[in-house]
DNA sequence: CATGGGATTGACT
DNA sequence: GTCAATCCCATGC
């Protein structure tokens, strides 16, 4: 897999967000495709770095090509890559993944294995349970809080440029999910038709 | 120092 | 459709 540079990064973050959309994101003995992504900027008060440099947002506001980790609802950890210059908050959420390699630790990880018996019909639905939310696909790749801050070139959470059937996907945007300000923006991208994005589907 | 609110998910009515 | 689980940290006293 070849990384993405931290360049790639370093621009206006409602570029790379439809541009991460068929990239792979590699954790260990897993990765997927990435098929859902969202955008934040320090600008709109959805972004954690709205609030400006805090303890919190520190890594927000670091170099680009990093990854912000944080807890959400105290229980899911929370996938971003880091955009803009150094002292611009600007992130990427990882909202969703197509399962590339590792389905078997994944489906174990999020605790399906046991639903494997089902197997003949029922494996390819249940691989779009795996990564079809950005709580899951940390679950699933199993990232946790202590990655927040490392380079998605170089970390233990990497970043590959398109390959393959993926090189040129087709994107849809639509508005985010789940905030409560700033909702007329439509910062959110998916892949077109895919499965594993999550709901609701634009 | 106490409080409140999430960039969510899964279970239940 | 509703609702609780559960942790970090920003904010306010």
């Amino acid at each position: 897999m070849t990384a993405l540079p931290a360049d790639f990064y370093a621009r206006p973050v409602l570029e790379v967000a439809p541009d991460l959309i068929g990239c792979t994101v590699e954790h260990g003995e897993t990765a997927g495709v990435i098929v859902e992504t969202e955008a934040y900027h320090e600008s709109e008060p959805a972004c954690h770095a709205y609030v400006g440099l805090t303890a919190r947002t520190e890594t927000l506001f670091g170099e680009p090509g990093r990854a912000y980790v944080y807890r959400s609802y105290g229980i899911h950890a929370l996938l971003n890559a880091v955009c803009e210059p150094v002292g611009v908050g600007a992130a990427v959420l990882i909202r969703a993944l197509a399962p590339l390699t590792g389905t078997e630790l994944m489906r174990a990880r999020r605790g399906l294995d046991g639903l494997a018996g089902h197997a003949a019909a029922g494996s390819g639905s249940l691989d779009r349970e795996l990564c079809s939310g950005p709580g899951k696909l940390t679950q699933a790749l199993g990232i946790e809080l202590d990655e927040n801050g490392t380079s998605l070139a170089s970390g233990p959470v990497r970043i590959g440029a398109r390959a393959g059937e993926w090189r040129e996907p087709q994107v849809v945007a639509g508005s985010r999910i789940g905030i409560s300000r700033a909702v007329e923006l439509r910062w959110r991208f998916c892949a077109t038709g895919d499965p594993n994005v999550s709901r609701p589907r634009p």
